[in-house]
DNA sequence: CTGAGTGCAAACCGTTTGCAGGCTC
DNA sequence: GAGCCTGCAAACGGTTTGCACTCAG
């Protein structure tokens, strides 16, 4: 929530060694370009976005560098109308709220969820093992 | 959950009829196809089923089928590695118990939602409109 | 008999991949 | 320097669309 604002370049060059890849100039502006933006986009708006800037990415690399930092888990997914949605999010946390004004998105705490669980696995004796959840409305701003 | 296993025909006519739509044999076949097993197909899937059985069904009309049941209410859709699965299901229920061993999917009895929607409201102060939720894991049978 | 529905094939579009050259480590 | 990374363009795969024909109402 906090921590991912301050340094984006020696944060992901740690994270980026830590597991051999490198720190490129186009990983950097990847980053920078939706680090703290709390929402969702496309890696074509993300491009047109960068493409903007200076000289040229490849969408490909916008492609390959998103697959990598979702694989370092700095990235959550979802689907939208046949297209891929990125998120820079803290890992391991799925739950979101989506504001479908302003498409901010924040995180849902789900203490909650442990009681989804007992639920299903008495009612329906069903083994829980994995979740995905997606809230939309308005955040508070929009209200 | 029940209603639907009676008479596929039927049912159908009377919810196509009432929307202008018109029963034909490839219609009827497709909801056939897939309409009593409680999970998630591909239209693809559905389409090599339909094939092997006797005359031809083009992959477009399975496409198309699978979209005017959605706007019936009677199909829902999940995605899945850039696949869109279909789901023959009670319409207005979109909670799911996905069972990753057999694919099965049962409906999730939601009270909880009540609950998790007072949390967002005043921990966030966001307004829920709509969400939509998955579960994955095993199914009374499987585990 | 009229037009909604169909089969086929081509078009579409988001994403992936092959390859020659570039730049990080 | 070695090889990971990049840009470009072509390939890929799921889905949609145009068109002439068919058949349900």
């Amino acid at each position: 929530m906090k921590a991912r604002s301050e340094r984006p370049d020696s944060v992901l060059r740690a994270r980026l060694a830590g597991t051999g890849h490198r720190l490129t100039k186009q990983r950097l502006r990847i980053v920078e370009a939706f680090a703290n933006q709390r929402r969702y986009v496309s890696a074509r708006q993300l491009h047109a976005r960068l493409r903007a800037q200076t000289n040229n990415i490849g969408l490909a690399t916008v492609y390959r560098t998103l697959e990598t930092l979702r694989e370092l888990g700095l990235v959550t997914t979802s689907q939208h109308d046949g297209e891929t949605l990125y998120l820079f999010c803290a890992p391991a946390h799925h739950h979101h709220a989506v504001c479908t004004h302003c498409g901010r998105v924040d995180d849902v705490p789900c203490r909650a969820v442990a009681r989804f669980e007992r639920m299903l696995s008495t009612g329906l004796r069903f083994r829980l093992m994995q979740h995905q959840m997606e809230f939309y409305g308005l955040c508070a701003r929009c209200a």
